[in-house]
DNA sequence: GCCGTTTTCGGCCCGACTGTTTTCAGTCG
């Protein structure tokens, strides 16, 4: 059982605690923990076997308790607390907890009262008029439900980052129109950058709530409208739930605090703000009732004893401890990055010829572009065999000097992106390779092999002197296909031991590396490369935004990505 | 269930909106 499944028992536990309606200061313990546990770059498993429970409680929001789980877990793939627990809840009623404006107290009821089980049951009772019959219950609550479960059907799941950034910049942008909007921000876990995002939240200054209110609830592709107030609306726009929050001037900085978020983060800052006799709410730091701050995102933190801490770190994920010490990392930005390390062209899979990209990369200021076309095992992507990786190579030469000649200073890196075979073998010979200036090793086949294997495929590539950067190193696409099975803490040592960059491949439905494994490379001294993967020219500008991001809420500064170097240096940085 | 330069026990973030209530419970973020 990997990480992510015991945070799934820890979730499942406190879904059921929540439908029995336990503490929830008990239910928010093992919410947290599964929070934590779901982002560990360690393997639970092997943190367990070697350090037990006294090791386990060293891990934030994890107590005696959960650690007792973890290990049983760990040691017999089963927790009997989490197995009579599900023994006295229906299978299908967990699953009610998954619809909008449905919540345990509503699910509790109509069990206990009309014996509801499931979604289906739930829908028939709602259409059929029994449940406005339930005390607290009536006509609205009912089609609310049904509401909630249209929604629930139609929109299961989250939206890729790519896919919810452009929408609620158009909204901005809309909203942006109105004279009584002075100011507009993006919040959320989409001003944190997350790769999924389940809802877009806007914070805009204005005197004059209810004309922005009216002009929201009126935008384009508007589907449903979920609340609406003087201060907060909710509509569903295009199949993306947006809230929209409307404060004065003086709270802006509160607020935007307050509603970027992370839910875990925010609950840390609140309790520090307690411990000074503070309130902090979206309206402000205040002292008893006095005002003290709330302006600035920056009062917020300043006033419970804090340095900056930049949106994408707002994870609960030790930001907070690393800001009371002065500790937040200079995060890398896009304006560091001086070149891409991957890309295709149209001599394998790329739509763009090679002078194509090489002039969109001049064109972002560039100083470098590796040209990284397939091998041949990947046939259907037009891998090239060695006969064209020499042709191509006379392609390359003839505009390095082009640009030499013109005095423009950018440079065409030969490279391929080679298969790693599934016997371990690379999909070029030694000698091909080290006429690449770049060589990218990476697994394109047989997903399935197991753990071992897989680790030892790709360690055997690492271990190859030719291979100088492995790309999306855990396979995964985002919505369509898991990772596979790999060490990566037995990857990193091997990295870093021999001096293999991993890619963070920054398309949005890959984001491989990820942000935690970013921060776990980090730890082992592995330099990361922010890699685009780009097949055409306006891709490469258009990506890399995702992969800075990632390298952000990794907490990656510039020095600990290779191509925020010049030329010269980043090459001394790669192997041979 | 977690956690502690205020505590090893007694706390645990805070407010808007909705619908059904006539003072509040439930949901959400």
């Amino acid at each position: 059982m990997i990480n992510l499944d015991m945070a799934r028992v820890f979730d499942e536990i406190a879904d059921i605690l929540e439908l029995k309606a336990e503490n929830p200061f008990k239910i928010r313990a093992y919410r947290r923990a599964a929070r934590t546990i779901e982002t560990l770059a360690q393997d639970l498993k092997v943190i367990a076997e070697r350090g037990g429970v006294s090791e386990l409680k060293k891990i934030p929001g994890v107590g005696e308790g959960i650690a007792k789980k973890i290990l049983e877990i760990a040691k017999t793939g089963d927790c009997k607390t989490h197995r009579a627990l599900k023994e006295e809840v229906p299978a299908g009623l967990l699953e009610l907890l998954a619809i909008p404006r449905v919540g345990p107290k509503t699910i509790a009821k109509v069990h206990d009262e009309i014996g509801i089980n499931s979604v289906e049951q739930l829908e028939e009772a709602a259409k059929s008029h029994k449940l406005e019959k339930l005390p607290g219950f009536g006509v609205k609550v009912e089609e609310n439900i049904l509401k909630g479960i249209e929604q629930y059907r139609r929109y299961k799941g989250r939206k890729l980052l790519s896919e919810a950034l452009p929408r609620a910049e158009s909204i901005v942008t809309e909203l942006k129109k109105l004279d009584v909007v002075e100011r507009i921000t993006i919040a959320g876990s989409l001003r944190r950058w997350r790769e999924t995002i389940g809802d877009i939240d806007i914070l805009v200054v204005s005197r004059r709530p209810k004309e922005v209110m009216d002009a929201f609830i009126h935008l384009d592709g508007i589907e449903d409208i979920v609340a609406k107030g003087d201060t907060k609306s909710s509509i569903v726009l295009k199949g993306i739930d947006v809230d929209l929050r409307v404060v004065d001037a003086v709270s802006l900085g509160a607020a935007a605090h307050y509603f970027t978020g992370s839910k875990h983060h925010n609950i840390r800052i609140r309790e520090l703000g307690v411990r000074k006799g503070l309130k902090i709410n979206e309206y402000g730091v205040f002292r008893g009732e006095e005002r003290i701050g709330g302006e600035n995102e920056e009062d917020v933190f300043k006033n419970v004893g804090l340095a900056y801490i930049p949106p994408e770190l707002r994870e609960d994920r030790g930001e907070v401890e690393a800001a009371k010490e002065n500790r937040i990392p200079k995060l890398v930005e896009p304006n560091d990055i001086k070149g891409d390390l991957h890309v295709h062209t149209n001599w394998s899979d790329g739509k763009n010829s090679i002078e194509e990209m090489a002039e969109a990369a001049i064109s972002l200021g560039y100083e470098y572009v590796a040209v990284a076309d397939h091998s041949p095992a990947v046939g259907i992507a037009g891998g090239m065999n060695e006969d064209k990786v020499k042709k191509r190579e006379k392609e390359i030469e003839g505009l390095n000097t082009r640009f030499k000649n013109e005095g423009v200073d950018f440079r065409v890196l030969a490279a391929s992106e080679v298969d790693i075979k599934s016997d371990c073998s690379m999909d070029f010979p030694d000698a091909i390779l080290k006429s690449l200036d770049v060589v990218v090793g990476a697994v394109h086949s047989k997903f399935s092999q197991d753990r071992a294997t897989m680790t030892q495929r790709i360690v055997t590539a690492m271990e190859n002197e030719h291979v100088d950067i492995i790309a999306h190193p855990t396979g995964r696409v985002l919505g369509k296909r898991e990772p596979y099975e790999v060490d990566m803490e037995r990857l990193m040592e091997v990295a870093r031991d021999t001096g293999t960059v991993m890619e963070l491949n920054s398309f949005p439905n890959r984001l491989d590396l990820n942000d935690v494994h970013c921060r776990m490379a980090n730890d082992y001294g592995v330099h990361i490369a922010i890699s685009t993967d780009a097949h055409d020219a306006t891709q490469m500008g258009a990506v890399i935004k995702y992969g800075v991001a990632t390298a952000r809420r990794g907490w990656l500064e510039a020095k600990d990505v290779v191509n925020t170097r010049g030329l010269e240096e980043m090459l001394g940085l790669l192997k041979g």
